[in-house]
RNA sequence: CGCGGGGUGGAGCAGCCCGGUAGCUCGUCAGGCUCAUAACCUGAAGGUCACAGGUUCAAAUCCUGUCCCCGCAC
């Protein structure tokens, strides 16, 4: 088939490659603009951006798909279908309706539930024990299309956002994959989305990271390692020299008792407003990621230390 | 040139401001203790202090440049 891909991020990069992988004509790849990011202001090409390049791939990063002139060098494609992933914008009803057989997308929920931009760590914020991986028909409301396959995932007590997209961003590449063949053949079947059971998942803000230890810790566990490893849900460590941000990367409920903010023991065992979160996985500001015990190891925290 | 932190035996850190014997926690190896152990005791090996220049009688420590890593902002 001939088809777009629109996707920016890795979790769409994932999907890229296994289309190209298939054999699937890429006509063209469209991707958020290079935005200065990274230290240094740095003009860097996004993932899928990156990968288009490197493949000799037509790439077109188009501030807006509203503009007319982009809309008409779309249509001018002659596309078969359009795959967008994780792409980061909107997209007006011209360009969803200009593919012969459509815009279809890949979406990291068990939709009606999660839809948004921010699907796979509200998922494990909010403690889900299973969430999925799905492809749908776009349609011009917010991820409201009808869906043609599914693929569930479980989110173990251990799981961060990061470890279950990863896992989803390679089911989901098959999916999708498995998936256009069915359209291209006019097998797959379209289910509309159940009308009950719809939330959204709203962009993750800088601010919601910070760490609230009077909170119950059963509500903290899971928020924390939603909030990993981006944007790191963190705290501030009192040592010499003053506070230091530290981001909890990964953490486990214990049912134990103890004033909220305080360390119980002398390993990361921090009381919260009920029940007791044990951090397993830190980083502190100007240091890479570290296991508790080899953050211990160079910075003691003794019982009793009280957290920020 | 957006702001800031960091690169020290295998791991995690201190020392740097106030130049002058390389320190701590752990790991490794050997021996001991023990019914036994990730416990405890004793001993040992292992470091061009990121790299390159400079200042100095003397540089991990001061100055300059380079490379790499990270936090914030975005």
């Amino acid at each position: 088939m001939r088809i777009a891909f629109l996707g920016t991020p890795d979790f769409a990069l994932a999907a890229l490659r296994r289309l190209v992988a298939a054999g699937q004509e890429i006509a063209c790849v469209y991707s958020q603009p290079p935005a200065p990011r990274g230290r240094g202001h740095e003009l860097k090409p996004s993932p899928v951006h990156a990968f288009a390049l490197e493949q000799g791939l037509m790439v077109r990063t188009p501030t807006s798909m509203r503009d007319p002139d982009e809309i008409a060098a779309f249509q001018a494609l002659d596309l078969d279908a359009a795959c967008v992933v994780a792409f980061g914008q909107i997209l007006p009803a011209a360009v969803l309706d200009a593919p012969r057989l459509g815009s279809f997308n890949l979406h990291g929920s068990l939709l009606p539930r999660w839809r948004g931009a921010a699907p796979i760590q509200r998922a494990v914020m909010a403690g889900d024990p299973v969430t999925g991986v799905e492809v749908m028909r776009l349609t011009e409301g917010l991820d409201e299309g009808p869906v043609l396959a599914s693929e569930t995932l479980r989110i173990g007590p251990l799981d961060t956002a990061g470890t279950v997209h990863d896992r989803m961003a390679t089911v989901g590449a098959e999916l999708l994959a498995r998936t256009l063949v069915d359209i291209e053949a006019g097998t797959a079947i379209e289910t509309p989305q159940p009308e009950d059971g719809v939330t959204y998942a709203k962009k993750i803000r800088p601010k919601e990271a910070r760490i609230d230890w009077t909170k119950p810790g059963a509500e903290l566990d899971p928020k924390i390692r939603g909030l990993s490893p981006f944007p790191g849900a963190w705290f501030l460590l009192p040592t010499d020299k003053g506070p230091v941000r530290v981001k909890v990367l990964l953490c486990a409920f214990e049912d134990r008792d103890g004033p909220a903010g305080v360390t119980l023991d002398d390993a990361l065992l921090v009381g919260t407003g009920s029940g007791a979160v044990r951090l397993l996985r830190v980083q502190r500001e100007g240091r890479g990621p570290q296991d508790a015990e080899a953050f211990l190891r160079g910075a003691p925290v003794p019982a009793g230390t009280a957290f920020g």
